[in-house]
DNA sequence: TCTGGGGTCCTAGGACCC
DNA sequence: TCTGGGGTCCTAGGACCC
C-alpha cells in the first residue's frame, strides 16, 4: 500500500507570530533577529523582497531597513513555542500520526487516505490552523518525506498553488523535480550539491534517475542513496512519532558586551549549566560528561582565543551545583586573562534515564535530598518565572555579559503582566 | 558598536581485546 | 617483499537540519 505523507509549514514562522498581535504590520516587511539582535532569523516575503536575506547581519542591512520602514523584532520564544503547540495541537486532529519536526513543521501520515480528496483535505487543515490560531501554513503531499517537502517547497512559492501542492502523481514529480535545483532538495547541503554538479547532476530529476547507485553510496554515504530513493518515491525516512530524548544538550550564548574577566565568564557559565540541566532533569535524564568552551569574537580584529575540554563523571547527574563544580573547574583551566571573550556555553552528553543509570564504587549518584532540592527549583522556576530560585554562582549582580534584546515584543501569551487588553 | 543557537546522523580511524 | 585477523567500542569531525 502506498503511504502518503504531508508536511505543514508555518509560513514565516516567528514573523507571523508576532503579527498575530500586530494586526496593522499585515503587508509589510517584517522580520525577527537572532538571540543578541544579530542576524534575520526570520522574514516575510516583503522583506524577502527587499533582498535582505537569511542570516544577514542587522547592523548590515539596517539602512534599507530604516528606508523601507521594516518592522524588526528581537526574539521572542516563548511567544513562538507557545504558538507553536497551538499550532500542532490542531493539527493533530487530522492525522493518526503526527511528526512535530520542529517548531514550525510537523510531518503527518495520511496514507490510507487515498481515497479521499487529498487536496480537498489540505485547503481544510489549512484553513483550520489559520482559523484556530490564526498562522498562515503551507502543505505539500507525496509518497515519501522528501517528495512532501519538496511540495511544500513549490505551494510556497507558486501563487497558483494557493499553498497547497500534492505530488503524488508520477508526471507531476517529474515536471516538479525538473524545476528544483538539487541544492533545494531536503539533506542536500552546500557540500553535497557541489559534488552532485561535479557529476553534472543539477536538477532533481537528473540526481533522481542517475543510473550508478554505488558511486552514489560511495560519495554520499548511505544517507545521499536513501534521499534518492525517496525522490524515486520509495519511503526511506518513518515517521518518528515518539518525543524522543536528547542525546546532548547545549546551551551557549553569545555575550552583550564582551566580557574579560574570569568572575564574568564563572557567572555566564554557571548560568549555562542551570539551564542545561534543568533540560536534563525534565526527560528525566542524567548525564556522565560536561564540555565548556569559551571563544573571542571570530569578526573582530583582535587577538583570537577557542578553547573547549570536558569532564567525565564517575557517576550520572542531574544536580546543577554538582555539574556547576565540574564545570568551573573545566573553566578555570581554560581561562586565559587578555582575551575580549565573546561567547561562552556548555554541553551536557553521555546522556541515560535516570534509572538505567550504573552506579560508581567511587562516586554517590544523586541522593533523594538532591532529587527534591532540584524538583522544589524547577517548580518555583516554572510557577513564578524562570530565575527566580538558582544557584549562588549564577551571579545576582547586573550581567555585563547579558544579551542585547532591544526590540522584543511583550509576551503576550506567557506573561500575565503583558496580556493585551481589549478596548 | 553590531555576525544565533540547538540539534542529529554517519564515517573513518584508533584503541583494545582475544 | 612478506609482518595475523577479526571484532567491538569510542571519538572526532563533517555534513546537514531548523
Amino acid at each position: 500500500m502506498q503511504k502518503i505523507y504531508a508536511l505543514v509549514d508555518c509560513n514565516s514562522f516567528f514573523c507571523s507570530c508576532e503579527r498575530l498581535f500586530r494586526p496593522d504590520l499585515q503587508q509589510k516587511p517584517v522580520g525577527v533577529l537572532s538571540n543578541n539582535d544579530g542576524c534575520f532569523v526570520s522574514r516575510t516575503k516583503e522583506l524577502k523582497a527587499l533582498g535582505v536575506k537569511m542570516g544577514a547581519p542587522y547592523f548590515q542591512v539596517k539602512d534599507i531597513c530604516d528606508k523601507h520602514g521594516v518592522h524588526v523584532f528581537s526574539s521572542n520564544f516563548s511567544l513562538y513555542t507557545n504558538m507553536s503547540d497551538r499550532v500542532m495541537l490542531t493539527l493533530a486532529e487530522f492525522t493518526p500520526e503526527l511528526e512535530v519536526y520542529s517548531v514550525d513543521e510537523a510531518f503527518l501520515n495520511l496514507s490510507g487516505f487515498e481515497n479521499w480528496n487529498l487536496e480537498e483535505y489540505a485547503r481544510k487543515i489549512k484553513a483550520t490552523v489559520e482559523r484556530n490560531t490564526g498562522i498562515p501554513v503551507s502543505l505539500g503531499i507525496g509518497p515519501t518525506k522528501t517528495l512532501a517537502k519538496i511540495a511544500n517547497h513549490i505551494a510556497k512559492k507558486s501563487d497558483k498553488a494557493q499553498g497547497v501542492v500534492c505530488l503524488l502523481d508520477k508526471h507531476l514529480q517529474d515536471k516538479a523535480l525538473e524545476r528544483v535545483s538539487v541544492e533545494d532538495i531536503w539533506g542536500v547541503g552546500r557540500a553535497n550539491a557541489r559534488k552532485l554538479r561535479a557529476l553534472n547532476l543539477h536538477t532533481a530529476k537528473e540526481f533522481r534517475d542517475f543510473k550508478n547507485d554505488k558511486l552514489i553510496q560511495k560519495q554520499f554515504t548511505k544517507v545521499g542513496l536513501q534521499i534518492k530513493e525517496e525522490l524515486q518515491g520509495y519511503p526511506r525516512f518513518e515517521l518518528s512519532i515518539a518525543a524522543s530524548k536528547k542525546k546532548q544538550i547545549v546551551c551557549s550564548r553569545t555575550f552583550g558586551t564582551p566580557v574579560f574577566e574570569l568572575q564574568a565568564l564563572r557567572e555566564a557559565v554557571a548560568n549555562y549549566v542551570s539551564s542545561a540541566c534543568e533540560k536534563l532533569r525534565k526527560q528525566d535524564s542524567v548525564c556522565f560528561s560536561i564540555e565548556v568552551f569559551m571563544r573571542t569574537s571570530p569578526f573582530k580584529n583582535v587577538p583570537q582565543y577557542y578553547a573547549v575540554d570536558g569532564q567525565k563523571m564517575l557517576s550520572g547527574t542531574s544536580d546543577t551545583r554538582k555539574v556547576i563544580k565540574y564545570a568551573m573547574q573545566v573553566l578555570d583551566k581554560l581561562y586565559k586573562a587578555g582575551y575580549e571573550y565573546k561567547k561562552a556555553g556548555v554541553r551536557l552528553s553521555t546522556i541515560i534515564d535516570k534509572g538505567q543509570a550504573q552506579m560508581s564504587l567511587f562516586d554517590a549518584p544523586d541522593d533523594i535530598e538532591s532529587d527534591h532540592l532540584m524538583k522544589c527549583l524547577d517548580q518555583v522556576n516554572a510557577r513564578d518565572g524562570a530565575g527566580t530560585l538558582k544557584v549562588a554562582s549564577c551571579g545576582l549582580t547586573n550581567k555585563a555579559w547579558a544579551m542585547n534584546r532591544n526590540m522584543k515584543s511583550p509576551r503576550y501569551v506567557t506573561g500575565w503582566t503583558e496580556l493585551k487588553p481589549v478596548k
